[in-house]
DNA sequence: GTGGGGGTTGGAGTGTGCTCGAAGTCAAGC
DNA sequence: GCTTGACTTCGAGCACACTCCAACCCCCAC
């Protein structure tokens, strides 16, 4: 039975669907929060990284840029006392995703629209 | 009363959203079907390029890269006889931003959680 | 103690999609 | 006929987010 589970940047790679390359990135570029090291330097990641990680892709995903991802990161670590700048990030970025779903369902609509034009004509899409 | 409505360059970009330098770089990249030209090579955009436009921005802001938009646009300069293979561009596409708008709502979903549970601690966000 | 497979760093390279600058052309107004 | 301003082309530059490389280190199995 093992106290903390910890994970090679292989691992974690493999659990987050990021390359190893980009952890590096991440971590370099601000976006992670303190990595435990080995005593040979190599990262070992623990659940709380993890959950971390999959809170940043995330972020990412939903198109938030780099450098408020790292804005964000940034008040985490300087801890309690922030939370009013972290939320507003986060409602930010949330108003902006929800605005741009919207847009892009309404781009998706008219690209079905022209789609069925074409199955009117031709029947060869599904 | 006009024959046909043509636009400047300056005219078509205020109207499409886009600037000039894009409108002359997707037009350089294969993006455009042929726009017409004054006497003295300035371009003139008339009503149907203004719908190809459209219909190209609605590509390109749900995510459709450059090189597929120019592979669609050869095939609508390439004239009929070739619908099937601009469907399945057009239903490729239309697969992949419903499946990636339908995980960004996940992932808005996710933030809007951790967003409660800010709020939960300190109302502060509306 | 040697070879191999993992890890480390710093820095350079890549792909995408614009964005801009330089130098030139053209038409209209003074 | 000269200035002004909007247009033209070509090519370079830029922002973003990775992605990769070189050189080195460390540990374990043989």
């Amino acid at each position: 039975m093992e106290l903390t589970t910890e994970l090679t940047i292989a691992e974690t790679a493999e659990r987050t669907g990021l390359t190893a390359h980009t952890l590096r990135y991440y971590e370099r570029d601000g976006l992670m929060l303190d990595v435990p090291r080995s005593t040979s330097g190599h990262r070992r990641y623990r659940e709380g990284d993890l959950g971390w990680i999959e809170l940043i892709t995330r972020l990412r995903t939903t198109g938030m840029p780099i450098r408020d991802v790292r804005r964000y990161a940034q008040l985490v670590r300087a801890g309690e006392g922030n939370e009013a700048e972290r939320l507003e990030i986060l409602c930010r970025h949330r108003d902006a995703v929800r605005a741009r779903l919207e847009a892009e369902a309404r781009h998706l609509a008219a690209i079905e629209r022209k789609i069925a034009v074409y199955l009117g004509e031709a029947d060869t899409c599904h």
